[in-house]
RNA sequence: GUGGCCGUAGCUCAACGGUAGAGUCCCAGAUUGUGAUUCUGGUUGUUGCGGGUUCGAAUCCCGUCGGUCACCCCA
């Protein structure tokens, strides 16, 4: 018995890890004033096949099944259609803007390899209700504290930004209808991966070619990203982004700026992908609610991965880990005559909020002090013939000192622990 | 959905046509009040599964399932 294909276990060290990421998604989205959100697992499938919706390209991923009840449903492949149902239920009620974020698992039918699983956790950030570059700013400023939680660096990543206004601006002025220009940013999205002549063989039907596409990439648009590059810089933080107009990202909802976070090894995918998606909640609600509205998603796998291969953020993991052991303190019963003295004392230790365990049955004392180490115990206290006298010993540094088992509690919050 | 590589003990791997092994982990002891070393002993396999070739298959062939990587797409 094994889990299914592309799916995972989480064993406790496996755990450990994935909260140490989840903990940072959510601290990082609180510090910058997001509420946390949720949805349901399951919903209609119609919710990403109508138009304008996710695109045709995710309904093949999609986990989709007929339930008992005679209903299409589909296990949530993204987070922005349940947020964008739920923003059209009741928006009203909220105050603008919504800053709302999420933490969640989502599934996707395709072929697992490298940073791609069918199921995995996503972290999601949208800001409802505000059009601004200021708007754009705070989500990637966002974007951006997450992976610097971990440990990285400007060295480590980059954010890619890109417009699709830009894009289509572009294209107008070049002569494509709207039409056009919706396939040939499907084209540009392959530029850096398809050979030049089959897609000059694409791009001729909308009087394109390649060069034309790299001449604009190159040229830029850089009057375009001024407003929200000085949002970055009062922040500081200009130096994580840089302007790439090739991107342009599949999802078809995007209206306006797009980005991607990159790690700079180009070895992993995409560590983060959103834009911005302005029409979305009038589409899906006829028009009934209009509001802009910029978010992002970040993997956990991706992220994972990184993190994994990055010594640097690898080793301040650990160390955080460790300093958060499973157990703090470990009850060692020298004399198992003082066993309900030492039950006592553990009750005691654990109403006071300290993780604390002990043998259940009688063992030896090196097997006491190997079971505290194992757990990755800060303190041993030895509960022999002398209780209420107690010896304490600090594992790591293997110092022991005595003390009464009245004063342990005292002793053990004046650690630097 | 297409293609490459790979499935042997819980884990990492060896044996590559001739009786399935090592390291590690785990358990117990050496050590009856002290954990990272050392030493001793012990548990674990239908060699992923099914079929074929052969006197004989973990080994060669076919299929299948799974893993992994790439394409596609994306977190």
């Amino acid at each position: 018995m094994r889990s299914l294909p592309g799916f995972r276990d989480f064993f406790p060290d496996e755990f450990a890890r994935r909260d140490y990421l989840l903990a940072a998604f959510r601290d990082a989205a609180r510090r910058h004033g997001f509420v946390e959100m949720d949805g349901p697992l399951l919903e209609s499938r119609d919710l990403y096949a109508k138009k304008n919706e996710s695109g045709a390209e995710i309904l093949g991923q999609l986990y989709d099944f007929t339930d008992k009840g005679d209903r299409e449903v589909a296990l949530r492949p993204e987070m922005t259609p349940t947020l964008a149902r739920m923003v059209i239920e009741r928006e009203r009620q909220f105050r603008k803007p919504l800053k709302w974020f999420s933490i969640a698992s989502f599934f996707r039918y395709e072929r697992p390899q490298k940073g791609r699983l069918r199921e995995f956790i996503q972290f999601n950030a949208d800001l409802i209700g505000d059009g601004s570059p200021a708007a754009d700013a705070e989500i990637l400023s966002l974007a951006i504290a997450i992976p610097r939680a971990l440990g990285f660096t400007r060295d480590d990543f980059v954010v890619r930004l890109s417009d699709r206004r830009a894009w289509l601006g572009f294209l107008a002025e070049r002569g494509c209808s709207d039409e056009s220009a919706r396939a040939v940013l499907q084209i540009v999205d392959k530029l850096e991966r398809e050979p030049a002549d089959s897609l000059d063989a694409k791009l001729a039907p909308h009087g394109l070619t390649v060069a034309d596409l790299r001449g604009f990439i190159t040229a830029g648009s850089p009057e375009h990203f001024a407003p929200l590059f000085e949002e970055l810089d009062s922040r500081g933080l200009a130096e994580f982004a840089t302007v790439d107009l090739s991107i342009v990202r599949g999802l078809a909802y995007y209206t306006g700026l797009v980005f991607e976070l990159f790690d700079c090894g180009k070895n992993l995918r995409a560590l983060a992908g959103g834009g911005r998606y302005d029409s979305l909640l009038a589409d899906l609600s006829d028009q009934a609610v209009n509001l802009p509205a910029i978010g992002f998603g970040m993997g956990d796998v991706v992220l994972g991965d990184l993190v994994e291969e990055t010594p640097h953020a690898r080793e301040l993991r650990d160390a955080a880990l460790t300093a958060a052991p499973a157990v703090q303190v470990y009850l060692v019963i020298a004399d198992e005559a003082r066993r309900r003295d030492a039950l006592g004392l553990t009750q005691k230790l654990r109403d006071a909020g300290w993780r604390v365990d002990f043998p259940l049955a009688a063992a030896r004392i090196g097997k006491q002090f190997q079971a505290a180490e194992h757990a990755g115990a800060f303190f041993a206290v030895v509960v022999g013939s002398e209780w209420p006298e107690l010896k304490v010993k600090v594992l790591a540094t293997r110092e022991e000192c005595s003390l009464p088992a009245g004063q342990l509690g005292d002793w053990l919050s004046a650690q630097s622990c």
